[in-house]
DNA sequence: GTTATTGGTTACTAAAGGTAACCATTGTTT
DNA sequence: AAACAATGGTTACCTTTAGTAACCAATAAC
């Protein structure tokens, strides 16, 4: 069954599956997913150097998002057959290049976190105002 | 009780709270959040305007991602005594600052969609290789 | 033989995401 | 008058994801 035509605007996006925002960006801007890309940056991580790296990151929470970045190709794995195990994990071309967007909303990011923390405490008073 | 000093290199961010990553950018970058705003940058909208315009969003998601956006001060919410009531959406100048990073993130995403769809297609066909 | 290291997995709980039904108010249709 | 639609939500509920703590096998050092 077909959805009955809307009245109002036009689709912002024409499908779940087609849409770049639903498909793509929420894979990659979530918490920890971005601060594993920024740790690579500086080059290939071992496992556990990017858990120290990242604090209060859990192995399973690094397991988990690493996997998914891996997944969509931005990060590639690579064991060393070694005792103990060694596990490198590497920025790919697809991943370097997502880097660039993703500095420039950092940048915003850091640029704007008074501001933000200030609406955040103007929001609260007003609220508490109204009653 | 401190954490033990790591040995392994720095902290990728001071500390939770100061980090414009988890405080800022977790709430801005999940789904709902980014495609309202980004149906905000035409001009301001009503709350079923907005539902209708973001396909698949309930109420209650759009109210929340709603409630997030202006609680951070993406977002100014408008109340009209009618009746039936009007209430109008609308970006803030915070709000539309943060759309011109988006954008460039939003533009990588379309670029780069098929290539992400194609890795995830060849890491199946990897794994299932290797059993 | 106990301890530490490696890179995870498993079982579990807490939090967030998401749906369907409902609400009061007013205006329109029957 | 009774039923229905539109407004902008809220409530109760269920499901999925996030997150924690404990455990595992393999090897080396003490």
């Amino acid at each position: 069954m077909k959805k009955p035509a809307k009245p109002t605007g036009r689709k912002l996006i024409p499908d779940d599956d087609d849409c770049p925002v639903r498909d793509v960006l929420a894979h990659l801007t979530s918490k920890w997913p971005m601060l594993i890309l920024f740790a690579l940056m500086e080059g290939p991580h071992r496992f556990l150097e990017l858990q120290r790296r990242i604090e209060n990151i859990s192995k399973r929470m690094l397991t988990v998002s690493l996997r998914k970045l891996e997944l969509d190709g931005y990060v590639q794995r690579t064991v060393y057959p070694e005792s103990p195990p060694r596990v490198e994990y590497a920025l790919t071309p697809l991943g370097e290049s997502v880097t660039h967007p993703l500095i420039n909303l950092i940048g915003w990011a850091q640029d704007h976190h008074d501001e933000i923390r200030q609406a955040r405490t103007d929001f609260s008073e007003k609220v508490s105002n109204q009653g």
